[in-house]
DNA sequence: ATAATATGCAACTAAAAAGTTGCATATTAA
DNA sequence: TTAATATGCAACTTTTTAGTTGCATATTAT
């Protein structure tokens, strides 16, 4: 399978989801599949599809009561992403004129 | 067309990309195509793709030199990600144990 | 008990992405 | 100038993703 990383850059790379996920940070509450779709111009099946990657990148959680399933963002998550990046940053400015310089001494 | 965060999440969301982009971070210099293709199992045409999704995100540049096309990684694009990111952390505790609570109770 | 509501599952279509091969062109080396 | 190298472009196949509809099931309200 896609290992975690994979999972949450996926997840965010959708701007529906990024939208869906940005409605739960924002919420309150923790809303239900139905809450949630009525805020959204598509069915309720293909929400539910994206509501499923989000979980499965461990960015919302999911609870079941009575006949409803309530959602809420785990926004802690995106620390994994701040890891991955933190690598990168000691390149930052290093990097900056390679390029240039590369093309034009040698 | 896609926003640029868009790109970005979609660029380095896929394994192979991210591979190619972090041995163009950890590369002393710029790497031709084939210089970068020899490194992967992967016809020439299928990783100028990966190159190109990257230059349009912006984590790559390329610049040309004669017959040869050198690329060098951007890492400082990822700024754009923790831009995008640093909003969702002042939600890092509070959103903690919501459904739980929610679930719970009431 | 019956009806309404909330949801999951499965099958399907459509669109996007990943990856390939073949060919054309420009540059460099012999 | 001829051959080799580095590359782009276009067409194509395969795989994945996004989104839909229809049906079944469980829970709640009447």
């Amino acid at each position: 399978m896609q290992d975690k990383i994979t999972k949450i850059f996926k997840a965010i790379a959708d701007p529906t989801r990024r939208e869906i996920f940005h409605a739960l940070v924002l919420a309150s509450t923790a809303l239900s599949i139905t809450q949630i779709s009525s805020q959204f111009d598509m069915s309720r099946q293909g929400l539910t599809k994206h509501i499923k990657t989000l979980e499965e990148a461990g960015l919302v959680y999911i609870g079941s009561k009575g006949r409803e399933r309530f959602c809420n963002a785990n926004p802690k998550q995106l620390q994994e992403v701040n890891k991955w990046i933190k690598f990168y940053e000691q390149f930052w400015d290093d990097k900056l004129d390679n390029l240039d310089r590369f093309l034009n001494d040698s």
